[in-house]
RNA sequence: GGGCCGCUAGCUCAGCAGGUAGAGCAACGCCCUUUUAAGGCGUGGGUCGAAGGUUCGAAUCCUUCGCGGCUCACCA
């Protein structure tokens, strides 16, 4: 880490020490509740946190991530993109963990959404300590809060409506439960006796009982009691925020005070990070929505260290969008340069230096590589990967690709793969034509103009993109043609399309072997 | 109504620990007669939303205003 960094996650790494103090250990927590697939935009957030951890770390510090799954908040709504819409809606109004998983294999619904998760954080680095709610809760790990909440009730009534549009009535609970008998949240929590028992009715299934706090398994503070009496509990030092959090009389604001008057404890060190959207593949992000773009979706056409340095590239507060388009061609180009830049083998001003610098190494999935490594442009690759019909390991021989360096290079491949599979332009795509497949129909100049390539390429000993390419115009010149007309026919019989890349160098890349083989028929 | 973000070259945006305005794309020009989607080199182009203020110096800090967007005031 360089001293001189000012990248935001040092900034917030040194506010953090700064208003927390010294201390023996650190505590940045992140969360989510995850109600369907969780989407990019809350991805966001788990990455901010990582970077400003690493920033603690590097600076010496010991540091606990937290990972929150708020896993027994209710189910609201089915999400457009779940299967099984009618089974799920039946266990609408029940907590997430309590919704069985629609597709069969994980314990509830909420595991299967944390599952998916967990697993690509991994991927990109990213390996917080995952803290289930649900199992806090069901153990009455927070009895001791829901009871703090119950005696404080009052003071936190007259907290939340400084805010509200309508006030809290007299009788409010600061609790909910979900009912033992149907295991909904239809219930309405009738009297508290002082101490650790509360009673509630069930509106669903007229269900009433009388539960002690310490035992059950149903209480649940609300969320807006329920963030700040877990910041007092696990000593929470940092914790950004999306904007609906962090508006005045938002929940942020709000239980920076309820932490503050009822749990006494301290607000941690937050910032508010914006929205994300999604250019090239339309819609916005949404959990309910059907158009869900997760970190699987980016991981599907950006590496993990480029997703990264999405991420750490860009200031949290401001919103940005992450592209599907041709963007993504430029995005790896621009972190291929940071990454020359880190090696010093490219020469940018010192302030820039600095800042390419730390981003680069914020963007490493483990630790930054030794050597600078192989870098192949996009979109090169791109060309290679189409010239060989996807096959990586191909396109790697071909490259000769160092052994160490190869596992890295398949992940990129891979991505471009997808990227022109699923997201590229028509324009951008191309297959070979077999050899196999039957010549094409030409006129006598076009066959005049073809033999004279096949004698061109086949006496190329020495490749040169320029020399070649004035053959090329050599051979439109002696047999008349139109330029236009000759890289259209040429186009016609190498890949079956009126136009391609650039064609001296496309001939290269393809090889003798192959256009001679396309070109001998005619 | 409150809060936040944005307003910089034709377009998309970077720059914001204050120190002579940047990138990509587009445009234009050149790369031995070169007009092919992705090549190379180069050029032009901006009163940095407006007005004040702080400063030797402000796109960058402060205040006010305008326009656009998001968000809270239900639930999480």
């Amino acid at each position: 880490m360089n001293q001189a960094s000012i990248h935001w996650a040092d900034i917030y790494a040194d506010k953090i020490i700064r208003e927390k103090g010294e201390k023996d250990l650190y505590t940045c927590a992140s969360g989510v509740t995850p109600s369907g697939t969780v989407h990019i935009g809350n991805f966001r957030e788990v990455i901010s946190v990582d970077l400003v951890v690493r920033a603690l770390r590097e600076k010496g510090k010991q540091v606990r991530f937290l990972y929150s799954w708020d896993e027994y908040d209710v189910f609201r709504k089915v999400p457009a993109n779940m299967p099984n819409q009618e089974k799920l809606t039946e266990y609408l109004r029940r907590p997430i963990t309590l919704v069985p998983d629609p597709y069969g294999k994980e314990k509830s619904y909420a595991r299967h959404n944390e599952k998916q998760l967990e697993e690509l954080l991994h991927l990109v680095g990213i390996d917080p300590e995952y803290i289930y709610q649900a199992a806090r809760y069901r153990t009455s790990a927070y009895a001791a809060g829901i009871k703090r909440a119950l005696e404080r009730k009052d003071t936190i009534r007259t907290l939340l409506d400084e805010h509200r549009s309508s006030p809290l009535p007299e009788d409010w609970m600061p609790v909910s439960v979900f009912c033992t008998s149907c295991l909904r949240d239809t219930t309405e929590v009738t009297s508290w006796n002082g101490d650790w028992s509360i009673s509630y009715k069930c509106s669903s299934c007229n269900n009433a009982e009388t539960l002690d706090l310490r035992k059950t398994e149903a209480a649940k503070l609300p969320w807006r009691i329920d963030w700040p009496m877990r910041w007092a509990l696990e000593k929470v030092d940092f914790e950004p925020a999306g904007k609906d959090h962090h508006s005045e009389g938002g929940s942020f604001d709000t239980s920076r005070k309820i932490v503050a008057q009822i749990y006494e404890a301290e607000a941690p060190v937050t910032f508010q990070y914006d929205f994300i959207s999604i250019k090239g593949r339309g819609g916005k992000i949404s959990s309910s929505s059907g158009e869900v773009i997760s970190l699987g979706d980016v991981l599907e056409v950006y590496q993990p260290e480029v997703v990264r340095y999405l991420f750490a590239g860009t200031r949290p507060n401001t919103e940005f969008a992450i592209s599907f388009d041709l963007d993504v061609l430029k995005i790896y180009e621009d972190y291929d340069k940071c990454e020359r830049v880190y090696f010093g083998q490219e020469d940018v001003g010192e302030k820039k230096r600095i800042k390419e610098k730390r981003i680069y190494e914020l963007s490493q999935v483990h630790r930054v590589p030794e050597r600078m490594p192989f870098q192949i442009p996009v979109r090169h690759l791109c060309n290679l990967l189409q010239i060989h019909s996807g096959n990586i390991t191909a396109v790697l021989d071909f490259l000769q690709v160092p052994e160490d360096q190869r596992e890295r290079l398949s992940v990129r491949a891979e991505c471009a793969w997808n990227w022109l599979q699923t997201y590229a332009p028509e324009d951008f795509r191309f297959t070979p034509r077999s050899e196999k497949s039957d010549p094409l129909k030409v006129n006598d100049t076009e066959r005049k103009a073809l033999n004279q390539l096949y004698q061109v390429v086949l006496e190329m000993n020495d490749p040169d993109e320029k020399d070649l390419a004035e053959r090329l115009y050599g051979i439109i010149t002696d047999c008349e043609m139109e330029p236009g007309d000759f890289f259209s026919l040429v186009y016609r019989v190498l890949i079956g399309k009126e136009k391609g890349p650039r064609l001296a160098g496309f001939i290269l890349t393809l090889g003798r072997e192959r256009v001679g083989g396309l070109l001998k028929k005619y």
